[in-house]
DNA sequence: GCCGTTTTGTAACTTTTTTCACAAAAAAAA
DNA sequence: TTTTTTTTGTGAAAAAAGTTACAAAACGGC
């Protein structure tokens, strides 16, 4: 009955699921074919529901584009979301110019390096010194940041973060980040989520391996 | 008891801690240490590793040396895991020069994709044609692959590589993939993780904003 | 070598998350 | 209109994940 990470995840997958019904035709659809999209039971689509208090039609189902408004609004999309980008390195760099964000309501409105040979003035995203980015926060009130930044400079980029009004972010570091209760920390840790892949591609092949002695 | 995705994840993290730890100089570490860098409890930590027969001393926690090796081997670490990734897009092209994967023995040997003007042969890693993709995972044996495509196209690339060998997937691509049960697949939505930050961001505000209506 | 202290390993318990199952509602069919 | 069918919404049950708590072991000081 909580609403805890995985539970807004699975949101997340339901939206996009009607974006793409709506975009072939639907008018209405049932928890089992979200379900089916997000690869989730269908009473747990239901649930996801109930505890936002969306409702649907007995037999019905639900009106794609009510429940798409409904999951927009909840997930903060009523609004354009803001974000700053601390490290403008590879991941840092490819989430700048990323257009999924955009396409979701979510502006990247610059990024900050220590290194000046990646500073540039851009029209839409700017790269600046790291040393200006609390008073870009400050002065433009941004509340998300995404730090991108190496291991041993992300807790003191949080730290700047904080202090400057960010009140949630996305962090890329693989390393655990300590705040105030005040932030909202969420980290993706790309290593670990290949090697995640690479552990359980090798426990299948060693079932495999089983499997096939077994056999013989 | 059972070994899970999030388990795995776990490892990940303690593995990193180490690292960092034997850098430092530490020559022991407690489950404490380890529980406090991980962000979890200490028994976790303790029951993880007896998962995997990992032991330590009473008294004396565990040998960092030892537990590094062992978590390595656990993590396939003993063998350079390459991998390929289709789509070099911003995400794709990002990942394919993150030197995060080869600091932790992940190899990326090739890119593939669709546009030509993306093509380009590197002396370490080249962007081909995605055509030339199976070919290109059968005759290098690879085994795991990294999917940065559009979301419509992902599926028919899930399926290029499975039937080349691929028996294991980090996707990006914000879309449910279907396959068959010989090919794991992780699946990274960096959307639905930036929402989930500004879900919890509103939420928070919200709460401060209720809290301080008390106060009045 | 003995004693107090610390830390592991795990069994039992608690909490969280997911699934099952079914009454109630509503559409469609008869 | 009545019956049949389908699908929601939600308690109750099950499963999974995490925490507590403590006996047993091992280190260091005396």
């Amino acid at each position: 009955m909580t609403v805890n990470r995985r539970c807004i995840i699975r949101l997340s997958r339901y939206k996009n699921a009607l974006v793409r019904l709506k975009n072939l035709g639907f008018v209405k659809v049932f928890s089992d074919n979200l379900a089916d999209a997000a690869g989730v039971n269908s009473a747990q689509v239901r649930k996801d529901f109930s505890i936002f208090g969306l409702t649907g039609n007995k037999r019905g189902g639900y009106r794609v584009d009510e429940l798409l408004e409904e999951l927009n609004r909840i997930l903060g999309k009523d609004r354009v979301q803001e974000a700053v980008i601390a490290g403008v390195g590879n991941i840092g760099a490819a989430l700048l110019q990323y257009n999924g964000f955009e396409k979701e309501g979510i502006k990247i409105r610059a990024g900050f390096e220590i290194d000046p040979s990646k500073f540039r003035e851009r029209p839409g995203v700017s790269v600046l010194s790291l040393e200006k980015m609390g008073g870009y926060i400050r002065s433009n009130g941004i509340e998300i940041g995404i730090i991108a930044v190496p291991d041993f400079a992300a807790q003191q980029v949080l730290e700047i973060m904080v202090n400057s009004g960010i009140r949630g972010v996305l962090n890329f570091a693989p390393i655990r980040l300590r705040s105030s209760s005040s932030c909202i920390i969420n980290s993706v840790n790309l290593v670990a989520e290949l090697e995640n892949v690479i552990y359980f591609t090798r426990i299948a092949d060693k079932n495999f391996e089983d499997n096939e002695s077994q056999n013989t």
